[in-house]
Formats: structure tokens, sequence, C-alpha cells
DNA sequence: GGCCAGGACACCA
DNA sequence: TGGTGTCATGGC
């Protein structure tokens, strides 16, 4: 562990002593219905297909995650939470399923190109690179990220609003660049999938729980 | 009624 | 390059 950060390491063992393992490394089964990468559910992010966990990325833009799991449930509901119905869908259909995740009319738009852009790494049958997420419309560097570790298994370590107050917090780092996090984040860890999961987990449910603490003061 | 929540992008100086 | 406005719902 030469060169890794020990606070940052120091840091996740607490919290994993506090929280326990917010990521089960049981398989789940590959009910992708296409070719593709092999696909393992992972147990924090709730979704039950590489799909939805890109579905879920896109949503969960700048909104609470409930709302999303509204959305998601009404996609689900209408039997159209799959890449080509989404594709071929009216956009105003899809406004409506997806209207509790707020900013409805710009994300339904944004997911029937991601959804198009998905069925071409589907089909080709490698996963997408980082860069090729971020040049579909919508995609941002989180939402690259988070579709990357959690759909892909590529290790990329998410920063979210979570991660820079976890970061402000214990004052490891205060800053307006995203790849400032990300470098820290990754100098400092192992390149580990499993580990970037983990950690990102247990800071979502630290952040939520600070949250709710910090609402009952 | 106001604030916040697992952002991204366009526009302007 | 940095700041600001826009997109919008739902829970507390």
């Amino acid at each position: 562990m030469a060169g890794k950060d020990g606070r940052l390491l120091r840091l996740y063992e607490e919290l994993l002593e506090q929280s326990g393992p917010q990521e089960c490394n049981k398989a789940w089964p590959r009910n992708e219905k296409r070719a593709g990468v092999a696909w393992a559910k992972p147990c924090w992010w709730p979704a039950d297909s590489r799909f939805e966990v890109v579905v879920g990325a896109l949503l969960a833009q700048n909104t609470n995650w409930k709302n999303v799991e509204k959305a998601i449930g009404n996609l689900k509901d209408a039997d159209s939470l799959d890449a080509e119905r989404i594709v071929s869908m009216r956009k105003c259909s899809l406004e409506k399923l997806i209207r509790p995740s707020g900013f409805y009319r710009q994300k339904a738009k944004r997911l029937k190109t991601l959804a198009k852009s998905f069925l071409v790494f589907e089909s080709r049958g490698s996963p997408p690179s980082r860069d090729e997420l971020l040049a579909i419309d919508g995609v941002g560097k989180e939402t690259a990220d988070s579709i990357l570790l959690y759909a892909y298994d590529i290790p990329h370590f998410v920063i979210d609003a979570y991660t820079r107050r976890f970061c402000k917090c214990h004052s490891l780092l205060e800053s307006k660049e995203y790849d400032d996090y990300t470098s820290y984040f990754e100098k400092a860890l192992p390149r580990d999938v499993a580990l970037y999961k983990e950690y990102h987990a247990l800071i979502v449910e630290w952040g939520k729980a600070a949250g709710r603490m910090k609402r009952a003061d």
C-alpha cells in the first residue's frame, strides 16, 4: 500500500465498521437480454439490470433518489424500462413517466439519446469509454463515472455532492474541480471496483445520516 | 413558503 | 475561465 493515503483508508475502515458493508459480493443472474459484458447486480445501487443503472444515473441528476424510484417505478409499470422501448416511444409519453424525477422535459430528451447509445454499446459487446459517455448530451463526469462503475464494473470513483461534503467535513480536500477529487481518491486508494463501490456507498449513507441529524437539530 | 436533493449545459463577460 | 440562469418535482 506504499504511496496510498492512509487517512482515506482509515476513514473507509471506520465507516465500514460503523455502517457495515453496503454492497454484497453475491453474483446475481445475468438478466440482460442482449450480448455484452457480464452483468452482476450491485446490491447497493438499487437496480435489476445494467440499463436500469444507466437510467437511474441520468434521472438522479439534481434530485432526491425517492423521486428517481417513482420515475423508474412508472417505467416498470408501463413495461418501458427497456432501451429499445425508450428509443421508440413518444417523447411526451416518456415525459409523463419520468415526471417525478424533475426536469422531466430535459431528461426525457437526454434519456432517449442515452438509450440509443446504450444499444450501440450492447450490440458491439464492449463497454463505452469515459469519453464516449461524456460526448452524450446530458452525461457529465459524475453520471459517466456512475455508469462506468455501477453498470460496467470499471473502476472510476464517483464524485457527487456527498463525496464533496465528506471531503470538506473531514478536511481532506475542498475544490471546485471534479478532477481534483477524482485524482485524490484514485491516487489514495487501490484501483479496485468493489472498494470504489463500497466506499462511495458508505459516503452516500454517511451523507444521508448527516443530513437527517442536521434536520433533527 | 422556502430549502434541498446522488447535475449538466448554455450563455455571457 | 468563471459566474449565472435554466431545467422542475417532491419531501420536510
